[in-house]
DNA sequence: CCGATCCTTGTAACCGGTTACGTAGCGTAA
DNA sequence: TTACGCTACGTAACCGGTTACAAGGATCGG
């Protein structure tokens, strides 16, 4: 029971394919009579056009192609959400793609891409620049959302400098003596961004202190993980200053647990500013993820549409949002 | 600088189209000589099939298409978290489209879907069954979830009437004199169902208290001004039960701004277990939004691996989860 | 040594649309 | 009357792959 095609429309309406295609794609030259009675069957077979077969032969297909590590987890959602918004309203869709950190993956689903999309949006943070040139299916727009740099091709970044340096100038104002850092996973570009960004400022604001970071992987556990170990180590602290917001929650669950009380004797911080950081009262950066989305959305289709400026990177600041964690002015 | 084509690569390996497709997918009657030979060609050439033209020629796209009213929020990321990680595993991309409780939108999307995808997910809480049948692209295995019934259709649900009982049951055995009900919006399937189920079941565990509803829209904020309206308004309550998490949550806050404590003089619950009910210690039931989401994708790859059971019609049973909002015998 | 068989490769049709180009039919001007 | 232009429609090529079928060459048995 196969769906009709645009021949079985024709043959049943006796005109030629042609002309069916000009009739319901509204073309000016279809006096209005043929457009009617080619509509109505149309309508009688239940005809619908083969996406497919229409990209392929215009060489548009209105989808805009994304690839990215992860779906779920707040930080995707809030990303999504605004490539969702942008893309709706411009008729488009989107394909998705996730890699979880494997190049191989990331390869493979971007080859799958080529000719199914019109524009590319890729956020690969742990990906080898090299390599990566090629990957990108050929002349199409792309946007690379904190990624490594590639030439010629359109970047958003977020200032991870400047968030980690207003936490940490934050930390100070508020008389941190010892401010540890939970790090990203190794080789990821914004965890190695935040790390020696919090190294240099501690540098900057407080010459007197000592750097001290713990590896972490941006997943709740390893946050909790490794404040436990700290504690249990008897390590001095009285600050920590999380590369996201997840590490951040389970380092406030470990001290929770512990009975030490925040932020009285020690403060939290964390970065990006998911929805649950609000709820739970944690001071963060606040990184503004679905204007990401849209804005990488909105250059794909200017480009599409003919725009042809330069290759712009964009850095968006992220700007601090206090809360319970650091506030020692209030009662936690 | 367009991407060179298979006919580019023919020409410039001096060999036929044919050969060139057979070499690239593995066929075995190829010498292996000639397959390397193409192979270094295309390489250098930079060749990378188009999906779209392959789509087309074989009938298949690997790419499952899934129309839903919204994709940001707790609730779908979950969902989709499991549609990830099920075609993923199995080699398929996933194409997303919105529409946002606008059956034209709806409409227009699994229109635009024809002829792109293998099989369909839609979950479509809030659209009239009857015009739904035509709208889906003919012959294509499809799963609803959480939608009217379409005959012959695969249907995946939340036994929304269970959810309900065991919550109901759990305040009545806590000793609630009193269970307020934050609705969704009306017109919803789930919210219809949710509402329903209270009432009866208010009804059977509890003869002699009346049932109490308020009308909410599934977002915070409408949890949170009902609870609002009801307190100023001094009606008795001394338990919510919003009909999912994101009001339960509104309804806390509205109650923790009041200085009401809670669960001691008020208990909450929600539903649906969003991550974020964990976090903030909201009584609830979980429902296994990613296994939704597995599953959807599961099937529907049995069916195009060729699986041509009976329409099903699987209902999955949400569990209690007791946290802090109702737990009275410790302290909150 | 010859014909049958098998294996490899090429030719061309096909998937389902769009569209450049050709043409029939009509109205108008010379 | 013929020439011409315009409009509405049909024919067929094309997008970029896959694959049924045909054909050529090598291998094999008799």
């Amino acid at each position: 029971m196969k769906r009709a095609t645009i021949r079985d429309v024709a043959r049943e309406a006796k005109v030629s394919v042609a002309s069916v295609s000009r009739a319901l794609n509204g073309l000016s030259s279809v006096t209005p009579e043929m457009r009617d009675h080619i509509r109505k069957v149309a309508d009688r077979l239940g005809y619908v056009p083969h996406a497919g077969a229409r990209s392929l032969s215009i060489s548009r297909t209105n989808v805009i192609g994304v690839v990215l590590p992860d779906l779920h987890g707040e930080f995707f959602s809030e990303l999504v959400r605004g490539m969702d918004r942008a893309t709706a309203s411009r008729g488009y869709q989107m394909l998705f793609s996730t890699m979880h950190a494997d190049p191989d993956l990331a390869r493979a689903a971007m080859m799958a891409m080529h000719g199914r999309v019109d524009g590319l949006i890729v956020m690969a943070p742990q990906i080898d620049p090299a390599q990566f040139g090629e990957l990108i299916p050929g002349g199409i727009p792309r946007v690379l959302i904190n990624s490594p740099q590639v030439a010629g091709t359109d970047q958003l970044r977020v200032d991870n400098t400047a968030g980690i340096e207003v936490l940490v100038r934050h930390f100070v104002e508020r008389g941190a003596q010892r401010i540890v850092h939970i790090t990203g996973p190794a080789g990821n570009l914004d965890a190695d961004e935040r790390l020696s960004a919090y190294r240099e400022m501690v540098a900057r604001y407080a010459p007197t202190m000592p750097a001290r970071s713990v590896q972490g992987d941006f997943f709740e556990e390893s946050g909790y993980d490794q404040v436990v170990t700290l504690l249990r180590d008897g390590e001095p602290f009285d600050a920590v200053l999380a590369a996201n917001d997840g590490m951040a929650l389970g380092a406030l669950r470990a001290l929770r647990e512990a009975g030490r009380p925040v932020p009285n004797e020690i403060m939290v911080a964390g970065f990006d500013d998911v929805p649950l950081a609000r709820h739970l009262g944690l001071t963060t950066v606040r990184v503004p993820l679905d204007e990401i989305g849209d804005v990488a959305v909105a250059r794909i289709v200017a480009r599409l549409d003919g725009a042809t400026h330069e290759a712009i990177h964009h850095q968006l600041i992220p700007n601090l949002v206090i809360r319970a964690t650091t506030d020692r002015s209030a009662t936690p």
